[in-house]
Parts: structure tokens; C-alpha cells; sequence
DNA sequence: CTGAAAGCGCTTACAG
DNA sequence: CTGAAAGCGCTTACAG
């Protein structure tokens, strides 16, 4: 753009009677600056309506003021609203506290790929990844001393920050529950095993089975892929493998809708004869015919804590990761 | 993050034997540099893995390499995959051009608002908005030269660069669509009014009355909000004011949805008694029962065309407005 | 508490 | 076709 011709430091150190040092400590809150002379620069930022070049800061102190947030090409970035969601939580916090998100949607992929260099080539001072199948570029990343966080439960036990939903309660609430309505054969789809949320899920599936002394056996246990399809394909097997079937927790709402169109097509109804519990109480839980009872997980606030989380370790304070309850919503499904 | 010792132009120079401005120019792309000394300056460059400083180039040529992606948090960025989805297709195009994407999502105020400030003080070499229900900022931006591109058809004439979806077009086809069938009252539920696409889409609905030689009640067109529950409002409304109804066209799957939870709660058929059509080609469509028939825009595309006007506009390059054309996806509702 | 000065790593007229 | 030099607008030891 043409660049409107914005005032500089000179120009605010000439009418405030200082030097550009003076104005840069001002500005960046130096508390040694004696208030008088404070108060003059301020007046004139405010009379110039002035606004820092943030690019030539950038340049002078070596922090750009920019988080990247990192979106794996391969998740279903597209008609998945889970990461746009997320993202725009972040990018409410960081925005609050004087930062900008750059999006990258690009292929993660290994050490040598364009957004692991873009993310060495200190063009941000930090990086939010969604957790990814591997630890590998997060861990390189982490040892050149980049800040990370992590959304999701990372695979190794490297100690990077990281935000994550209670997988494990949610899951284990939800089987629970359909015990208590009386379910006696109770079967999961499971999200892609390959993510450290699926296989959480799994687990709270079969804790709340062993407090209840019934393993499940290995045919209830089914490994899908978060697709709706999915969880039309182990509807169906299940059905055949077990007649008896009488409750199914899917790993999200997606499959579990995959799962009820099958089980009704079939004459089965639901709740009626098979209850179903879902995942993420996205909109089609809502929308559905049966509503969906569900796992409720707040995923606005898992961006804005991924987005607090950095922030925490920019300015050197202390930090946890953070696990968001969840919350079992109980519609007409199960 | 503690900075590697990355090596600069000083470097490159010296081991290329050339000056640091022939290391610029070749970086550049300035093709007068002699072929050899090029050369000379890409091995160096392969050699020591060097990567340029784009805070520093910003710094120098006035570009920053970043072009805003601006939501308003009016907009149900939350829950609504279209915005992310559009994103997504932005980033990648502008990736693939050298172009990193500022996420901005944050209430799009007046003039005076934190991202008008942002957008007017040059840290950004272009900016990419949807739609919003004022062209005011927008038409301040351009005047100021800053480089826009608009997601959706702008109210105000204002030659702003823009992408759209043929939204006139598919909601004519859908209205189309539904007489075809033999519909003979077929109801509008629009989109939030204040918005183009909503109108446009209104629009098409009559336009295809037109053609019909049938002007449709005032009664008929029902101002919906793109929501589930103002869908079933209007469902509601319009079972008890046209028992004869046996067409609904409405504005997105959303609504569509929510009409026909309506409908067939109260025992009227889906497609045997009222048909249905959607606009969006949303998720649920495929999954929902009945399957919903459906206008289908193809949000990824609409990004990319954002992108891709973007970039010829900062090239110096032609360009018009695109409108991507929409297809009727015929399903089980109509 | 404050200022003069060097410097961040590029880009770009300018002169040749 | 090429290089020396000034400059982009801040920040930050350093000296006082």
C-alpha cells in the first residue's frame, strides 16, 4: 500500500522534548522514565496519532509479535469445524494481548519441510500445533528453543505445553452412563488410533468397564476413523457380530450419526433398542433426529487456552498444561 | 526463541564473491545479474541453508509478506465450518505465492476499531474480509490504496475486487428444482436479509416465480437468520398459515434442517407431502435422514479464488470478480 | 533517569 | 551488469 506518511520516533522525540530512546522505553514500558517526561511522549503519541512500526521493532529486538498456528494439511481442515474453532479462540488471546496469529495450513511433515523452516527462520516468536501423529518436529522445535504449545495430548512425554479436553473423563462418563440405562453389551467406534485423543477415549471406555467387572470383548472394540462412514461400516458389522448389541459410544457425533442411520435402516431403534452416545456435541447433535446425547467439550476454550498458555511462556511465568472438563449432555439417543 | 546464528547477506556475499546487493538482486529475481555470479550466489545460498530474513526485507522494501484474513466476531465463526473452511483455501494459495496469512478475528468496528488501526498502519501488504453488513471500512481501506479483496458480493458499487458464489443462480435452480416436481407453493425461509448472499438468494426464489408466471404470497417469503431454530420458526408459522404448502426452499441446509424436524413432527412427509431444499451442501446434508437435496457451493474454491485475486492484484495484474458457479445435488428431500 | 550511537538484515536509487 | 552507501524505524547496551 502506499504508506501514508506515519510519524516516526523523531518526529514523536522532537514535540515531546526527548530523545528516540526515551520514547522507546515510553513506549515499551519502561517504569524508569520520570512521569513528566512520560506523560509528554504519551501526549504526543496521542496527538500524532501515532502507531509503532511493528515490523521495524520486529527488526530492532528480534521478537515479531507473531504466533503461528499450525494446521496439519491432512486433517479435515475442510468441513471439520473443530480447528477453525479452535483457531479463532487463540487468535482471540493472543490478539488481546498485542500478538497476531499466522495461520498456516500446509503439510506438517518432516524436518526439512517449509513450514518446519518458516517456523526455525524466527519469523514468529512462537508456534500452536494440533497434535499431530508424530512428536518429531515439535521436539526439534522445542530444543532450538522456539515456544511451543500443543492442542491435544502430545504422543511422547517431552515436556511441551499443551491443552487438551478430559478425553479420558468424558469417555468414561459417557460408557457409564449407557450402564446406567441398563446396557449390558456396550460396543466403541473409536476415533483414528493414531491420535492420542482416540486412544483416551478407548481408555475411559474400558476403565469405566473394568469398575464395572465386564471386559469388553475385542469384537465390541472397533477402530474407526472419525468419519461418518466409519461409523456406518461398524454399525453394520456389529450388528451382525452382535445381535445383542444394546449400547455404542462413538469417539464424536459423526460417527455416532453413522452409527444410528445404520441401527434404524436395520429396524433397530434408538434409544429404543440400542442407545448411542457421541462425542463433541457439535451442531448435528442438536439438529439430529434422534438428538444426540453426547460429550459436550468446549472447544472455544481450548483455543483461548492454547492462546493463554503461549502467552504464559512468552513472559516467563509459570505454567500446567490444562485439561478442560467436559460435560455429558443428555438428549434423546441414549 | 534464542536465535540460531543464521547466516546473512554479509556472509553469502563473501563466500560468492560478489557484493551483498548482487546477493539481494539475485534473490530477487532481478534477472540483470550475469548467470554465473547468479550461480554462484544459489550455491552459496544451498550450501549454508540460508534462509532470508523476512523481517528485515519488510523493513527495507515497505512489504511485509502478509495479507490479513479479517472475521468479524459477529459472524458464527464458532460452529459455522464455512469461514475456517474459506480460510483455509485462502492460506494455502497465498502460502504457495510466499504469502503468510494473518488471522484476524475480532469485532470489526468503525473506523477508528483496533483492526481498522491495524490494517491502516501498513503491517500488512493486503486484506481479505467477508462480507460485511457495511462496505464503510472497506471503502476507507481502498482509498488509502491497501489492496482488499472481498468474500462475497460487496452492498455498496465500490469497484472492491470480489468473489462470490453464483448464489442468484442456485437458488433459481433450486426453486426450479422444486417445481419441476410439481410444487405448487413453494416458500422461501432467506438468510439473515442484511447480508447479499441473502438477498440474492431471495432473489433467484423469485425470479424462477417469475419465469413461472406465479408471483408467490408475500406470505411465503419468510425472513430466517441462517439459523436452525429460525428454521423451524418459519416451518412452524408457515404449516399454520399455508396447510396447502408442499415446497420450501430454504437459504442454507441449517434451516433446511430445522424445517423439516418441523414438518415431520408434525406429521407432513419429507419429500412425500413438503419437499425441502438447503443451499450450502453442508455436512449434514449427507447425514442427516432425509438426506437433504442441496445447493452446493464449493467453499474451498471460494478461498482460493479470494487468494488468487489477491495475489494478481498485488502483481499489477487484471482481474474481475469471480463467481463460482453452484450445483443442485439432488438427495432424498426433494 | 537519560541520550548518543551502533546495529538489526535487508533493499534500492545512484553512479559507473 | 555491478558495488558502495544510505536508509527502513525501531531497540539496546553503554556511559554518564
Amino acid at each position: 500500500m502506499a504508506p501514508l506518511l506515519r510519524p516516526t520516533y523523531a518526529v514523536i522525540a522532537k514535540t515531546a522534548g526527548v530523545s528516540e530512546a526515551t520514547v522507546s522505553r515510553v513506549l515499551n514500558g519502561d517504569e524508569s522514565v520520570h512521569p513528566d517526561r512520560a506523560q509528554r511522549v504519551r501526549d504526543a503519541v496521542e496527538e500524532l496519532g501515532y502507531k509503532k512500526n511493528r515490523v521495524a521493532s520486529a527488526l530492532a529486538s528480534g521478537r515479531t509479535g507473531l504466533i503461528a498456528v499450525v494446521i496439519d494439511d491432512d486433517l479435515s481442515v475442510f468441513s471439520d469445524p473443530f480447528w477453525g474453532t479452535v483457531t479463532s479462540g487463540v487468535s482471540r488471546v493472543l490478539q488481546e494481548n498485542g500478538l497476531h496469529t499466522v495461520l498456516m495450513v500446509a503439510p506438517v511433515g518432516a524436518l526439512d519441510g517449509g513450514v518446519a523452516h518458516y517456523l526455525k527462520s524466527g519469523e514468529v516468536d512462537g508456534a500452536i500445533f494440533f497434535v499431530l501423529h508424530s512428536d518429531i518436529l515439535v521436539n526439534h522445535l522445542k530444543k532450538q528453543g522456539l515456544p511451543l504449545v500443543i492442542t491435544g495430548t502430545p504422543h511422547s512425554n517431552a515436556d511441551i505445553p499443551f491443552v487438551d479436553t478430559d478425553n479420558f473423563g468424558g469417555a468414561y462418563s459417557a460408557t457409564k452412563h449407557l450402564m446406567s440405562q441398563g446396557c449390558k453389551k456396550v460396543a466403541i467406534i473409536t476415533g483414528d488410533i493414531g491420535t492420542t485423543a482416540a486412544k483416551q477415549r478407548l481408555d475411559g471406555y474400558l476403565q469405566a468397564h473394568r469398575e464395572s467387572g465386564t471386559l469388553p470383548s475385542k469384537s465390541l472394540i472397533c477402530e474407526g476413523d472419525y468419519s461418518f462412514e466409519s461409523g456406518k461400516a461398524h454399525a453394520q458389522k456389529l450388528l451382525e457380530t452382535h445381535p445383542d448389541l444394546d449400547g455404542v459410544f462413538a469417539s464424536n457425533d459423526l460417527m455416532a450419526m453413522g452409527a444410528i442411520t445404520v441401527f434404524e435402516n436395520a429396524g433397530k431403534s434408538v434409544p429404543g433398542q440400542i442407545r448411542v452416545v457421541g462425542f463433541d456435541d457439535a451442531l448435528i447433535a442438536q439438529t439430529s433426529r434422534p438428538s444426540l446425547t453426547t460429550v459436550r467439550q468446549d472447544v472455544v476454550a481450548l483455543g483461548e487456552a492454547a492462546g493463554s498458555l503461549m502467552i504464559a511462556q512468552l513472559n516467563g511465568q509459570d505454567f500446567e498444561p490444562i485439561i478442560l472438563p467436559t460435560e455429558l449432555v443428555i438428549r434423546e439417543s441414549a
